[in-house]
DNA sequence: CGGTGGACCTGCTGGC
DNA sequence: TGCCAGCAGGTCCACC
């Protein structure tokens, strides 16, 4: 469900909102997401502070006074919202945060392909349970010379590339296609083949379709939402996206949808080469 | 090491 | 109406 816009997305609304809240209880309804929920060390940060709410990748990082981060991963169908305690927790509701002002925030996520963990940062503010995460593709480091020096002799098709986490993170199934598009560049395409030139202008367009996204309070398909519950505008601005059979928005031809990496994958065979 | 395919889950949709 | 295959925005692991 949620690329690097929908993190961001919750991420800044939860700065809004969170920060100063002081934690009265925690509840869980389940034992294990994508691994076992930390249920005794989330007890002990009753009474903690919230203190900022940062991303990185698409991990939500939740600062406490404690010195301990409260880690979220979406996966794909996670979902955060900020509701009032006296909202009834529904199926697949598996973690509340009480705080004491009486509002809760809950998580919810029915496939269970999300991560929940408790860490304590470095002195940077870095997570070593997140392992060596790749950079964040807004970042001056995830730039024209990078990309091209790590794709070199490599076969796999480049939208697979874009993708791998340890190259560059954030970039999911929709965006990849979209940046795709956008950049006139076939998803199946080599990735060593690529140009610096089409180096240069892929990584400009990851820049310029996550900026956008993250601006129109990401993209909701199914059930991606913000923490008021509201829908993000970015599937509005999807050019190839979901969009098979369908004329493409430039040269009219039918947008072609293909399976790479098990993913679907949606691109103009005419524009793109 | 690089690349591919399946596994992990539940819910919704579309076709029969 | 009902059933079932197929598919969903993400990782992770085994295998070649």
């Amino acid at each position: 469900m949620p690329e690097l816009p929908e993190v961001e997305t919750v991420a800044a609304a939860l700065r809004r909102q969170l920060p100063g809240k002081r934690i009265a209880a925690v509840v869980t309804r389940c034992e294990k997401l994508r691994q076992p929920l930390p249920i005794t060390a989330l007890q002990k940060e009753v009474n903690s502070l919230i203190c900022a709410i940062r991303r990185r990748a698409k991990y939500l990082l939740i600062d406490l006074n404690s010195g301990r981060t409260l880690i979220i991963h979406l996966g794909m169908s996670g979902t955060l919202r900020l509701v009032s305690e006296n909202e009834p927790a529904q199926r697949h509701d598996h973690l509340d945060i009480k705080f004491a002002d009486g509002t809760v925030l809950r998580y919810r996520d029915p496939r269970r392909f999300g991560l929940i963990l408790l860490a304590t940062p470095g002195a940077s503010g870095e997570i070593a349970e997140l392992g060596e995460l790749a950079p964040e593709p807004l970042s001056a480091e995830f730039n024209a010379e990078y990309l091209f020096s790590l794709s070199r002799k490599r076969t796999t098709p480049i939208k697979n590339f874009i993708m791998d986490q340890r190259r560059v993170v954030g970039v999911g199934n929709i965006y990849a296609s979209e940046s795709l598009f956008r950049s006139r560049i076939c998803p199946t395409c080599k990735t060593g083949r690529l140009t610096l030139r089409q180096c240069r202008l892929l990584v400009a367009t990851i820049k310029e379709v996550l900026s956008e996204a993250i601006t129109a309070g990401g993209t909701t398909i199914a059930d991606f939402h913000g923490v008021d519950g509201s829908e993000g505008a970015f599937f509005r601005k999807l050019l190839v996206y979901g969009q098979a059979g369908e004329p493409c928005p430039e040269c009219g031809a039918v947008i072609e949808k293909i399976v790479l990496g098990g993913r679907s994958t949606f691109y103009c065979p005419k524009c793109q080469k």
